[in-house]
RNA sequence: CGGGGCGUAGCGCAGCCUGGUUAGCGCGCCUGCCUUGGGAGCAGGAGGUCGGAGGUUCGAAUCCUCUCGCCCCGACCA
C-alpha cells in the first residue's frame, strides 16, 4: 500500500475528548472517528488491525472445532421474552419497534438467537456436540460510554455457544475453549491472565476472564505470587480467617458517646483503636428490601458476593435516608445490636471478639460487642473484597492486587437457556434432554485497544507483530531524487515478493513528517531509504519496539527481514 | 439518573463576564518559492448558519428561555 493513496489522517494534536492513551492514539495515529457517543467508524489502518485479531480468533477457534456462522443483529422481542430476559436485562438493551409495532432490540448478545437455531435443527445427540461462533457487531446501550474502544456503546465481538449432550462433555469443551484462548491471545502477542470470575447476567455456573494486564484497566485481578491462583475482585476469596480465639474473655458491652464521629476513621481515632477493631455496619437494599452487612472497619463489602449469597437480582448500597427509613438510624452510627432489619456477616466479622460498633443511637457506639452473645446474623459468609494484605486460598502466599483489561470471557452455561427456551435433544436411550451449554466471547475491538494500552511509548503505539496493520514501513526520504525513489520502489516491491505487508511512504514530505508518522502508528519494522543509501547505498532496518538499527546494502534487506518476520510469527 | 463542564474553521483554543466595525490565534489545508535524516522557513490564499430554536435590544458569538449534542465525576464503603 502506497501512504500517498490511503486514507490515514494523523493528528499532531489529541483531540480533547480522549481520556485513556489508546483512545488518543487510535484517534491521532487515524486509526478511528468517533460519529457519536460510543459509535465509532474505523478507518482502513483500524479496520487492518481489527482484521488481524479476527484472523487469528477464526484460525483457533475452526482450528479448535468451533464453526463460523452469522446471526442477525436486529432480534424480535418474543425470545427474549422467552428467555426471560426482555425483564432482566435492563436498559443496556436497545429496543425499538418496527413498521409493524412489533418490538424488537438490537443484539447485545446472541443465547436467544443460537438456542432457537439449534433447538429447530437439532434434535438428537448423533448432532452433538456443536460449537458454533460468529464475528459481529454488538450493541449494548451503555450508561456511560468510555475510553474510546475500551468501553463503547457499538463493539466487535466475537461470541461463541457451545451444545453438548452431557455434563462431562461440557466440561472437555470448556476446557478446549479455555486453551484456545490462551492460543488467541498469545498469538496476539499480548501479556495476559486468566482469572476465575463471576458469572454476572449472562448466567451460569462457572468462568473465567481473559484480562489483558495494563496499569489503565478498568478490573482489578487478584493473583497468587506463587501458585496459579488468580481471580477477580468480584470472585476472589482470601485465605479462610483462623478460628476465633477462646481464650480472649469476653467483656461487658458497653456504650460509649462518640459526639459527631460517623466514619470509621474518626470513630477509631476518637477511641483510640485500629479499624481491625471495629466492625461497620452497611446496610444495602436486596431487590428493594433492606439487609445489613457487617464488615471489619478495614474491609469492604463486595456486592456481587452478597448479591449471590442473598440470590438477589441486584443489590445496592443504600443512602442515608433509605438507611434512616429502614433501621430509624442515622448513617455512621449503625450497628448489628437490636437492629431489626435482616444481618448478614463477612467471615472475618465471626472470628472477632471485643469490637466496636454503632449503638443504633445518634452519637454513640458499644465497646465489646460479640457475635452470638450481644446479636445473631442470619448467615456467615466471605462478603469482602480482598486486599494485598490477604493470602492466597490455595497456597496461603502473598497476593498481588493488578489491573486489567477483560478482554474475553468464558462460561459455562449448563441449561439455562435450553430449559427456558425448551431446546432438547433424544439422548442415546431415547431420553429428551435439554443442551447443556458454554458461551465464549471475545471483545475483538477492545482487544486491539487493549494491545495499545500495553505497548505504546511517547512516540506512539508499539504493535505486537502479529496484529500490526502492517509489518513494515518503508520509508523513501526523498521521493524527487531518481536513485533514491528507484530503490525504494525496488525494495517495495522485494518486500512484497517475501509475502511481506508493507506501506510504502511515498509522499512528498520532509523526514521529520515520515519518521513522526511511522512511531505513531506504531508499524513494528521500519525501512529507511535516504541520505545513507545515496552516499553509501544503505538501507537502514529500526525495529519500532526496542529502537535497535542496522544498516544493511540494500540487496539484503528483503530477505533479512522476510525471515525476522517469520521468525517472530512462528 | 444526579453533579460539573463544554459546543466559535478539519483539530486545539481565545473572544462572552462588561452587547457595538469586516469574529481572531496556533496547527492542518491550497498556491508559489525554498528546504529534505526527527512534525522547517517566507509570501499569498481558501475555509465560519459562533450547535439549534425562540426571546430581549436600535444592535446578540456575547444577555434570557427552551432544546440538541459531547465530555468529565458520581451512582460502592457511612
Amino acid at each position: 500500500m502506497r501512504y500517498s493513496q490511503l486514507l490515514l489522517p494523523t493528528l499532531k494534536e489529541t483531540p480533547a475528548e480522549a481520556e485513556v492513551v489508546s483512545h488518543k492514539l487510535l484517534l491521532r495515529a487515524g486509526f478511528i472517528r468517533k460519529i457519536t457517543s460510543g459509535v465509532y467508524s474505523y478507518l482502513p489502518l483500524g479496520l487492518a488491525a481489527v482484521r488481524k485479531v479476527e484472523r487469528i480468533v477464526r484460525e483457533e477457534m475452526n482450528n479448535a472445532g468451533a464453526q463460523e456462522v452469522l446471526l442477525p443483529m436486529v432480534q424480535p422481542a418474543d425470545l427474549w421474552i422467552e428467555s426471560g430476559r426482555w425483564e432482566k436485562y435492563g436498559p443496556e438493551l436497545l429496543r425499538f419497534k418496527d413498521r409493524h409495532q412489533r418490538e424488537s432490540c438490537l443484539g447485545p448478545t446472541h443465547e436467544e438467537v443460537i438456542t432457537d437455531l439449534v433447538r429447530r435443527e437439532v434434535h438428537s445427540y448423533r448432532g452433538l456436540p456443536l460449537n458454533l461462533y460468529q464475528i459481529q457487531t454488538k450493541f449494548r446501550d451503555e450508561i456511560r460510554p468510555r475510553f474510546g474502544l475500551m468501553r463503547g456503546r457499538e463493539f466487535i465481538m466475537k461470541d461463541g455457544y457451545s451444545f453438548d449432550a452431557s455434563e462431562a462433555e461440557a466440561g472437555k469443551t470448556y476446557e478446549t475453549m479455555h486453551y484456545a484462548y490462551h492460543r488467541i491471545f498469545s498469538r496476539c502477542g499480548l501479556k495476559f491472565r486468566a482469572v476465575e470470575a463471576d458469572t454476572g447476567t449472562i448466567g451460569g455456573s462457572f468462568s473465567h476472564e481473559f484480562m489483558v494486564l495494563a496499569d489503565t484497566g478498568e478490573d482489578t485481578l487478584v493473583i497468587c505470587r506463587k501458585c496459579t491462583y488468580a481471580a477477580n475482585m468480584e470472585k476472589a476469596t482470601a485465605m479462610e480467617p483462623a478460628a476465633p480465639s477462646e481464650e480472649v474473655a469476653l467483656l461487658p458491652l458497653a456504650k460509649k458517646e462518640t459526639p459527631g464521629k460517623r466514619k470509621v476513621e474518626a470513630v477509631t481515632e476518637f477511641l483510640g483503636i485500629t479499624p481491625r477493631e471495629l466492625v461497620k455496619t452497611m446496610v444495602y437494599l436486596a431487590d428493594g428490601k433492606p439487609v445489613a452487612v457487617l464488615v471489619r472497619g478495614d474491609h469492604e463489602v463486595q456486592p456481587v458476593k452478597l448479591k449471590n449469597l442473598l440470590g438477589a437480582i441486584d443489590v445496592e448500597l443504600a443512602d442515608d435516608k433509605q438507611v434512616f427509613d429502614a433501621t430509624g438510624v442515622p448513617t455512621g452510627y449503625l450497628g448489628p445490636v437490636g437492629l431489626t432489619i435482616p444481618v448478614v456477616a463477612d467471615r472475618e466479622v465471626a472470628r472477632m471478639r471485643n469490637f466496636v460498633v454503632g449503638a443504633n443511637e445518634k452519637n454513640f457506639h458499644c465497646l465489646n460487642a460479640n457475635l452470638g452473645r450481644d446479636f445473631e446474623v442470619e448467615r456467615v459468609a466471605d462478603l469482602r473484597m480482598v486486599t494485598a494484605e490477604d493470602r492466597c486460598p490455595l497456597c496461603g502466599a502473598e497476593l498481588e492486587l493488578t489491573r486489567g483489561i477483560e478482554v474475553g470471557h468464558i462460561f459455562k452455561l449448563g441449561t439455562n437457556y435450553s430449559e427456558a427456551l425448551n431446546a432438547r435433544f433424544l439422548d442415546n436411550e431415547g431420553q429428551e434432554r435439554p443442551f447443556i451449554m458454554g458461551c465464549y466471547g471475545i471483545g475483538v475491538s477492545r482487544t486491539v485497544a487493549a494491545a495499545i494500552e500495553q505497548n505504546h511509548d511517547k512516540d506512539g503505539i508499539i504493535f505486537p507483530l502479529p496484529i500490526a496493520p502492517f509489518q513494515v514501513v518503508l520509508l523513501n526520504l526523498s521521493p524527487n531524487d531518481e536513485a533514491i525513489t528507484a530503490a525504494a520502489e525496488g525494495l517495495y516491491t522485494a518486500l512484497a515478493k517475501e509475502g511481506i505487508e508493507v506501506l510504502l511512504d511515498d509522499r512528498d514530505e520532509r523526514p521529520g513528517s515520515k519518521f513522526k508518522d511511522a512511531d505513531l502508528i506504531g508499524i513494528p519494522y521500519r525501512v529507511t531509504v535516504g541520505k545513507s543509501f545515496a552516499q553509501e547505498g544503505l538501507v537502514e532496518i529500526r525495529k519500532r519496539a526496542t529502537g535497535e538499527t542496522v544498516s544493511l546494502p540494500l540487496a539484503q534487506v528483503a530477505a533479512e527481514l522476510g525471515a525476522r518476520i517469520r521468525a517472530e510469527l512462528a
